[in-house]
DNA sequence: CGATCTGGTCACTGTTCGAGACCATCGACA
DNA sequence: TGTCGATGGTCTCGAACAGTGACCAGATCG
């Protein structure tokens, strides 16, 4: 799509990219399949990891991921309950191409950082 | 570091791609970021093409792309004024890890809605 | 003498987010 | 018997944030 676009196009909804990552592109999406990376996990274990994520977005960030097929949950009807939540293919599928992403943001940070160091001080 | 993320390990602030993803992560900084690969644009020019985007919020946004080095501004001293914006060489090789994005984005949506349509008659 | 074009900014409003209280249920403990 | 803690959430409240539309300056066109 980025070579595809020519001057005078329009960027409209039905671009499936901007689908997409509206949905991971938010503050705690990535960080939740980041975490679902190594295998099942537990609801409190997740918060745990994550550190400052509050339960509610928690909670709504992993029934998003579930809706859009990214996990999968699985509930143990035990007390006290446990909730388990584990990626899906289509999760870790996911996960590929965004190695390449988080590859360039450890290459490219210091870059970044430069430059807000710049702008900062102009 | 998805692969290194094991169990009991904390997402801490310290994590590169955490502070990247804030930055581009975002509703519109993508968008902008993609408007621009082809070449130099002007302000009203990307507000077109995207479409749906506020002054507030492309203003806003270009300002923090400039400020982290992916874009470059350039004011002509001219009446009515012209800002032209242009991708820094940081922004296109931020691109470059973006297409692999892009394309499972491409090719992933109908799973995505599949699941999704799943979930609402469920 | 307006209208227009550009790249913004400002005030106002509606949505969203985080913090923290609260809930139901069971076992452990005193 | 009482109550305390753990689990996986949900609810409410105030704060922060995003979108909308008005406004601005300065020159040129009709």
């Amino acid at each position: 799509m980025l070579d595809d676009l020519k001057s005078g196009e329009t960027l409209d909804q039905a671009c499936p990219i901007r689908d997409v990552l509206d949905r991971i592109g938010d503050q705690w999406s990535l960080l939740v399949l980041a975490t679902l990376a190594p295998g099942v996990k537990r609801f409190s274990q997740i918060e745990r990891e994550i550190g400052d994520v509050s339960k509610q977005m928690l909670s709504k960030t992993l029934r998003r991921l579930e809706q859009d097929g990214f996990v999968a949950r699985e509930v143990h009807a035990e007390v006290p309950p446990r909730v388990e939540y584990r990626l899906t293919p289509l999760g870790h599928s996911f996960l590929e191409p965004m190695r390449g992403l988080i590859r360039w943001a450890e290459a490219n940070q210091g870059a970044i950082l430069a430059a807000r160091g710049r702008a900062a001080t102009a």
